[in-house]
RNA sequence: GGGAUCUUAGCUCAGCUGGGAGAGCAUCUGCCUUACAAGCAGAGGGUCACAGGUUCGAGCCCUGUAGGUCCCACCA
């Protein structure tokens, strides 16, 4: 297209193909792709891995609009930006759903065998982990595709073999029987962050053990009584307790109690843990099936007796109830005790449950081998980070909920029965059993020298791998120049819900393993909720699908709607209205733009360049200055990562100062007038104010902008690598000149106008036109008018239809001509006396504001120089606006 | 039980370290005007939850109260 071409765009915005389009184009010229630069700064995020199994969501839609926003901001601004894309094999999620699809064949995943399901997770993966993917290119994310990666290939599988290995040689590894959180229904270990406590209705029964008699047979009157909300569990009892301190319990000491329907004796121990206060003061002790009761257990070297299989039917150690599930055999143990008289009251009984988060089955308590991280020492770098703001969490709160759970920390149970992950690197001999953790198969065992080894079953939590994200990712464990350049990344984004997940295990792990944070600022963002504040789910099916409202109203009205109105790490709603809302401001540019270009044609058609202007018109001079300051504050507020308030202020200056003023403004000259120079002006002040608009813009909304940037100067390839608009001290035009408040009493005086105007419509004959400078100036001291401004073409033709003025008093507006109103025939004199007195009150209140302050000498001996400087000014402002204001008042 | 957070216009929410109460939508009025009716020009509407306190000055800081949301812990 060359820059004189008449080009032809529709009246509305629609994104349907260009945005494609675009996109594409920018695929082609690799913008997005980085290379180490040592000549340039890196500026580096990791994306958050989405799922292979995932589709993309209202929360990956934010997500990855604010990264977006991040990047483009900084590329532009010259940084060597680099957006590092991936998946995340996500082990239970994904094993889940293969499972699933298996069920829907009728196949079990134990009978089609390891081998043959992890083809079909690999399948799962070629079909579905392009999905979301191509799904995040829709919304516009400039991601390095080039340098994709996935948690489980080569180069991740090698960062986990290597931290698994390292950290079990230092002994923060281990395997151990203990405690653990396990599924059912999934059939796996899971650890305490992914176990989501919910309250449940149940039930609080009581329930009465015989005293052991001095014969060693149960006691027929002498019983202990306590209350428990899963008598079930009473096979596995290896002991009562009581507190040591409670008298109520001290002729127990060392005496046994008879358990029931197992026969046996078991002890009563004294332990501080028992609350005196609650209940009966007595406490079941169950090791095997009990967090706390195992520690119990553990301090007074109790038996600990797992009652239950994996899938949580009563095993052999539940006698005749072996093979019951486990709340039918809480029923028929129920019943055996009430025949045996040893139940006592039923209370309701509302308490938490421990569920799973992926399926919310209700856990159980187990005692397995498993794989731990030792973590009261790996932890240690990562406190030390927040505290000392290496590493600074936005919003600052985050930080409360970061160390409470630093704070509170416990070993971490990284094994997984499952399938689908990387697999433990630890080898059991097959003759002697000896466990050896290495990078490969051993040849030999250590201890025996038998060189059959079988491997460890287990597969790793799916968070140990994402923990290495931001260094597997480039290349780690080989210190690649990548690594070197662009590592520790400068900020994460990502959603406040995994923070205990992810975002900590990236930071101890990037302290451990690379002696250095993995970023430097993590950006924390809200839920996406439905327009009644719900979560979206799949079971309410309230969810609303990002590629819907991108393929409706464009992924820029998607992206400028998530990040409007809302504050760091708050929840938002979804409101299709807001969507609305920011297409039409898309459409607002679109015009805009569509405006000033077929200006622009319309000059050069006649073989005229625009060029520099010598010169500019007030109106110019104050726009210009205007967009000077906006670069300024929006350039600070991106800065601190406070994006929807940047963006709205792009939003305003572009609709409201850019358009709805400065546009009307310039059209007299435009349409009116042969002053070329004037002209010239206009349209190169249109034009440069428009790109540098587009440029703040751009980060948010990437695909409109780029259309326009590059239709408006066809030599342009590009808006996404131009250059970051800058503030600079010489577009400030010196208020001396007057320009800025020239325009500024002109946009006051022309909305007292309008507003009268509403207010008193038979007054809207009394406009006239004064074309001379000289009789404006003259009637205007001689006090006949009541402001002067620029024409607003738009106005003076409503005023023409609407109020009959007479055809000569319009016609001869001509460019540059200045409008006037007879203030005495236009305003209701007592209406523009009490407005005045109205005002005289303020800025008495503003005056006595700002004396106050000037006086005050703290605020002198505390406050910047330049905040000091600005009450100055305003005190001045002020009292010179209050003297006009009595002045006005005095003449009514 | 511990903690966080919210309470600002009819609705949904902004409001950065204290210094003239804002936006979008909705409502009402008037406009198809040569960029845009997905638009233009106006108007109405708020004791900033409540009660104290600090300050020259509080939506913002402190204390307390009430209500909502969330996180953590889980006395069986």
């Amino acid at each position: 297209m060359s820059g004189t071409a008449k080009r032809e765009l529709a009246k509305t915005y629609d994104p349907k193909g260009i945005e494609d389009r675009i996109y594409q184009k920018w695929l082609e010229k690799k913008y997005f792709h980085a290379e180490v630069d040592k000549s340039k700064k890196p500026f580096t995020i990791v994306i958050p891995p989405p799922n292979i199994t995932g589709q993309l969501h209202m929360g990956h839609a934010l997500d990855n609009t604010m990264q977006d926003i991040l990047i483009r901001y900084k590329r532009m601004q010259g940084y060597n930006a680099l957006w590092q894309p991936g998946t995340d094999h996500a082990s239970i999620s994904t094993e889940v759903k293969i499972i699933e699809a298996l069920k829907k064949e009728g196949v079990d995943k134990h009978d089609l065998g390891r081998e043959k399901f992890l083809e079909r997770a690999w399948d799962w993966r070629k079909e579905y982990g392009g999905r979301i993917v191509s799904q995040l290119k829709k919304l516009g994310s400039s991601c390095d595709w080039d340098r994709e990666r996935f948690t489980m290939d080569e180069g991740c599988n090698k960062a986990v073999t290597e931290v698994f290995c390292k950290m079990h040689e230092k002994g923060w590894i281990y395997k151990g029987a203990k405690i653990i959180n396990w599924c059912p229904v999934c059939n796996t270990s899971i650890s305490d962050a992914e176990v989501e406590y919910k309250e449940q209705e149940g039930h609080f029964w009581h329930i009465k053990y015989p005293l052991v008699d001095e014969n060693g047979a149960p006691s027929k009157t002498e019983f202990l009584e306590f209350a428990t909300t899963r008598p079930e569990t009473m096979l596995g009892d290896t002991a009562v307790a009581v507190n040591p301190k409670d008298e109520r319990y001290t002729y127990l000491k060392g005496r046994y109690v008879w358990l029931p329907i197992v026969n046996k004796a078991i002890p009563v121990v004294e332990d501080e843990y028992v609350d005196m206060e609650f209940g009966t003061g007595v406490v079941k002790i169950t090791p095997g099936h009990d967090p706390n009761d195992f520690e119990v257990g553990k301090r007074h070297n109790l038996p600990i007796v797992n009652i239950m299989n994996d899938d949580a039917t009563i095993n052999e150690n539940g006698g005749k109830y072996a093979g019951l599930d486990r709340y039918e055999a809480r029923k028929q143990i129920l019943e055996e005790l009430k025949q045996e008289g040893l139940l006592g009251k039923i209370e309701d009984y509302s308490h938490n449950v421990g569920t799973h988060d992926r399926c919310s089955t209700t856990i159980e308590p187990l005692v397995k081998e498993q794989w731990f991280v030792k973590m009261d020492e790996l932890i240690k770098p990562a406190v030390e980070a927040v505290k000392n703001g290496e590493v600074k969490l936005i919003p600052e709160r985050m930080e409360k909920i970061y160390f409470n759970w630093t704070d509170n920390i416990r070993d971490w149970c990284i094994s997984r029965q499952l399938w689908w992950g990387h697999r433990i690197p630890a080898y059991y001999c097959d003759k002697c059993g000896e466990v050896v953790v290495a990078r490969q198969t051993p040849e030999v065992c250590p201890k025996c020298g038998e060189t059959h080894f079988t491997q460890d079953e287990d597969v790793l939590d799916t968070w140990f791998s994402s923990a290495l994200w931001p260094f597997s990712t480039l290349g780690w464990p080989e210190m690649t120049e990548d690594l070197k350049y662009f590592y520790p990344t400068d900020v994460l984004v990502t959603g406040y819900d995994i923070i205990f997940f992810w975002v900590i295990r990236m930071i101890f792990s990037g302290y451990e393993q690379m002696g250095e944070r993995p970023f430097k600022t993590v950006l924390f963002h809200g839920l996406v909720r439905d327009s009644q504040g719900r979560k979206m789910s799949k079971s309410l099916g309230n969810g609303i699908d990002p590629l819907e409202i991108i393929d409706q109203y464009g992924a820029d009205a998607l992206r400028l709607m998530l990040i409007t109105g809302n504050a760091p790490g708050n929840d938002m709603r979804f409101y299709y209205e807001r969507v609305e809302a920011a297409r039409n401001f898309a459409n607002k540019v679109w015009n805009a733009s569509r405006f000033i270009m077929m200006n622009m044609d319309g000059f050069t058609e006649k073989g005229k360049a625009i060029t520099k202007p010598e010169s500019f018109e007030p109106a110019d001079k104050w726009i210009i200055s205007k967009l000077n300051h906006l670069v300024r504050e929006v350039t600070d507020n991106m800065d601190s990562f406070e994006l929807g308030i940047a963006v709205q202020k792009v939003y305003d200056f572009i609709w409201d100062e850019f358009c709805d003023w400065y546009i009307e403004m310039v059209k007299p000259r435009l349409y009116n007038s042969d002053d070329e120079a004037s002209q010239n002006a206009a349209l190169w002040t249109l034009q440069n104010v428009l790109i540098d608009a587009l440029k703040l813009l751009h980060p948010y909304m990437p695909f409109i902008t780029e259309e326009i940037f590059c239709s408006l100067q066809s030599a342009e390839e590009t808006i996404m690598i131009s250059r970051w608009p800058e503030y600079q001290e010489e577009r400030n035009f010196p208020v001396e000149e007057k320009a800025i408040e020239t325009i500024k009493e002109a946009v006051r005086g022309i909305r007292n106008v309008r507003t009268s105007m509403n207010v008193a419509p038979s007054r809207k004959a009394a406009v006239y036109v004064v074309t001379e400078k000289e009789d404006v100036q003259a009637a205007f001291e001689e006090g006949k008018l009541f402001f002067a401004s620029l024409a607003y073409a738009s106005e003076v033709m409503v005023q023409k239809d609407r109020s009959g003025i007479a055809d000569d008093a319009v016609s001869v507006v001509i460019p540059g001509a200045v409008l006037y109103m007879p203030f005495a025939e236009l305003v209701d004199l007592k209406q523009e006396k009490e407005r005045l007195q109205k005002e005289e009150k303020r800025l008495q209140g503003e005056l006595a504001r700002v004396n106050g302050m000037l006086k005050n000498e703290k605020f002198l001996a505390k406050a910047p120089e330049a905040k000091v400087a600005e009450e100055k000014a305003k005190l001045e402002k002020y009292t010179q606006m209050m003297q006009q204001v009595q002045e006005r008042l005095s003449q009514l």
